[in-house]
DNA sequence: TTTGTTACCGAACACTGTGTTCGATAACAG
DNA sequence: CTGTTATCGAACACAGTGTTCGGTAACAAA
């Protein structure tokens, strides 16, 4: 990839990030981005097709980096099908500390749908052998639904108090979303 | 009231809903609902400040309706904390069922924030017995946090699977988020 | 019925933000 | 050195917002 692109696309991300750690994403506007990056109208727009197309690759950039190891190790030693959940869980928590400054800004109104729609792709790997090893009337589906939701309004809530460190995080959402072992 | 007054204030009510019918919130534009209403946009502006503005009057027009005598009947007759939580919730849901058609447009982006920004207050009061009884080891505002999540998320569930029953609801949310009698 | 008030109308306006076009410049790769 | 490609900036059309203003019609009270 060409030097230019790189330093440009770095900077609309950096842009954006941080103008999330003080505004919600729906009151971000792209001539913002525009003026903080540094960057001609057209450039920006050569790069990304709209603002929710960047959110799309942020909330991407974001994944790769979380779940990216996680995943590895799981695959490789493929034991008793949710035995270590726990572990992913601190582990993915652990990774998400990192951008907890601008998280809180991407979670409210419509950024939240966005980025929840990728979040939830990584979170159904995470969640389905816990969810088929529990004996519950409710439907999977329900269940399912229910723990994604859990784990990103703990990630929300984490991001409104940070003060907690990933495994008292993790023992708060294990307590209250019971995952059988 | 002026009766031009209350035939314009429905006019606009129905249109925003019969919109939300089939779009999200923020994809709905003031013109739209103009136009659906049939009035003039001064007329409009001269309701209501904003878009916002006019969800903020129909959430609480909905939890008028949703949350009324229900918490007439909890002031009346006040036995222990918590007894009859059960009933409150089933109560609840059997009152937004009507509502059911429209919510989805509603829980969307932007526009989940202003309706959570209401409900919750609703949800406080229902929910903060049953975390006082809890013992856990997570903040008490976590415990809140969750299951006010956990309800309103099951709304939104119910509202893509609208075949079930509000009391089936309900024992779905009940099993997976226990609350202590 | 008359009269003063008030809601509604619609056309126009200023404003903000979006996404595109185009020609010029400068950095890049081979 | 040369052809390619990313960037720039200014201008543009467009969509949506919220306001202003003068005219009209419904209202409520005498």
């Amino acid at each position: 990839m060409d030097r230019r692109q790189r330093k440009t696309r770095t900077a609309i991300f950096n842009a954006f990030t941080y103008l999330l750690k003080t505004e919600n994403y729906s009151k971000i506007t792209v001539q913002q981005i525009i003026d903080i990056a540094d960057i001609g109208r057209t450039t920006f727009y050569s790069h990304f097709e709209t603002k929710d197309d960047l959110l799309k690759y942020l909330s991407q950039e974001i994944f790769d980096h979380v779940f990216s190891d996680d995943l590895n190790k799981e695959k490789t030693h493929d034991f008793s099908q949710n035995h270590g959940t726990r572990d992913r869980i601190r582990h993915i928590l652990y990774h998400l500390q990192e951008h907890m400054d601008y998280l809180p800004g991407i979670l409210s109104g419509d950024g939240g749908d966005i980025f929840m729609e990728s979040f939830k792709k990584y979170l159904i790997d995470l969640f389905t052998p816990s969810v088929q090893s529990a004996d519950k009337s409710a439907p999977e589906d329900y269940i399912l639904n229910h723990m994604i939701c859990d784990f990103s309004e703990t990630i929300r809530w984490w991001s409104r108090n940070p003060k907690y460190t990933p495994d008292e995080i993790c023992s708060f959402f294990l307590e209250n979303t019971p995952i059988p072992e």
